[in-house]
DNA sequence: CGACGCGTTGAGCAGACTCAATCACAGTGG
DNA sequence: CCACTGTGATTGAGTCTGCTCAACGCGTCG
């Protein structure tokens, strides 16, 4: 995610995972099943638990009261969701499927029963809170400091190594979320991100058809994606 | 202690904020004082404690491999310094004394051990990261969704608000950081700041001398900063 | 005093946006 | 089966906001 960094704890890289098998045993853990475009949550439902992406995707999307929006980020699986809403009475945020999706939900009180009881656990949620953050700051930094293009070519870099992660392939992927919504991500125009696509096709550094991406020049991407000029 | 905010959880609301006499009681501070332009930590500097703001304010800054910036927040007293390193072996930014400033260290070995013994601790620690989640993902909202302008007016809002919950007058105060920070900042070119602190001005909407602010008409700031147009 | 960092202001440029048309595809129903 | 429809994606032309480059003024501090 951020760099080459190996031999460090999982909790504290991995994107907002903690030990499952810990909270396995300890919560009586719901399935809950959504179909693309239904949310797991709403900003506002009360809030009583946190959610583990378990299959599918999901997008995370905030909203602010003069109806402005925009998509914060995307949940794969193992990932957490409502993690931003711990602390308040309802949830902060919108969680909506991207495909038909399942998650498996962790209630609250429980979490903080097993936080107590679980040596280690208290500091692996905390932990994953703050990478978390750390998630969201590294975003903040790239669309702060990176054009469209740069932008664009991190963006499927990331994909591609959640991806990896996952036990995918990082070089062929399907994107689950429409330009739509990857612009909102990006903070930019739909029409630009398609115009980039386009343009990293031209170059051959990719090759999309339509959601579907492949990644012909992964070094080329990742220059891109550091270099603040082309 | 925190601030006048009603009929919400505290540990919700204020900006990194926990139960500061719980802390006190249960660890023994240590106090730092830095001067201004001098790091509270560095990244990559061993992580063992989290700060909190006593005297003055500091600057975090986020730094990409390939040497990008970007200041990431703004923290003043009250505010903790530090939580977005947890997990991790070594901090993951810069934290700078904008003025000559003074925080309270809180050991993270003794943190968790009060986490564990004091009841609700945990939940106000894990509130704490949860709020500073949202209050980048507000930031990530605005900076992705507003034009230079509004963007600068809902930093001066920002700002006031944050010196009103601690007892200063929300319509004159001295911003501690240069423009180049808040450029930094707010994803813009110190030049365009400048420039709509002059138009802002012009306005009649502050008054600007330097690091001197004076709010004039906070209704019309509050309305172009929520507007996606002027 | 001189120097440097910070802040302001101006002129011209360019990258991303706006507006708009067209195309591709999936789902629906006749 | 295919026309119809609506959403998502692509592409083009023209515009504008914020950036770049540059000069200058102010203040502080060595």
């Amino acid at each position: 995610m951020n760099g080459p960094v190996a031999s460090t704890p999982r909790a504290s890289w991995a994107p907002s995972t903690v030990d499952i098998d810990a909270l396995r045993v300890a919560l009586a853990v719901v399935r809950r099943k959504h179909r693309a475009g239904h949310p797991l949550y709403r900003a506002g439902q009360p809030f009583r638990a946190l959610h583990l992406v378990h299959v599918g995707s999901y997008k995370v999307c905030d909203l602010a009261a003069d109806g402005r929006e925009k998509v914060a980020g995307f949940k794969m699986r193992g990932e957490l969701l409502g993690v931003e809403s711990i602390g308040l009475p309802g949830y902060a945020c919108d969680a909506v499927a991207l495909e038909d999706s399942e998650t498996w939900e962790l209630p609250c009180p429980a979490v903080l029963q097993a936080a107590h009881d679980i040596p280690g656990l208290q500091e692996q949620i905390a932990g994953a809170l703050a990478a978390e953050i750390r998630r969201d700051r590294s975003w903040m930094l790239r669309l702060g400091t990176l054009p469209a293009e740069p932008r664009v070519a991190a963006f499927l870099m990331d994909i591609a190594a959640r991806y990896a992660g996952l036990g995918y392939s990082a070089r062929h992927f399907i994107l689950r979320m429409t330009r739509l919504d990857m612009a909102s991500f990006l903070a930019l125009k739909h029409e630009t991100v398609s115009r980039v696509l386009g343009h990293l096709t031209d170059l051959r550094y990719i090759d999309v058809r339509r959601r579907e991406v492949r990644l012909l020049d992964v070094d080329a991407l990742r220059a891109m994606a550091c270099a603040q000029a082309a």
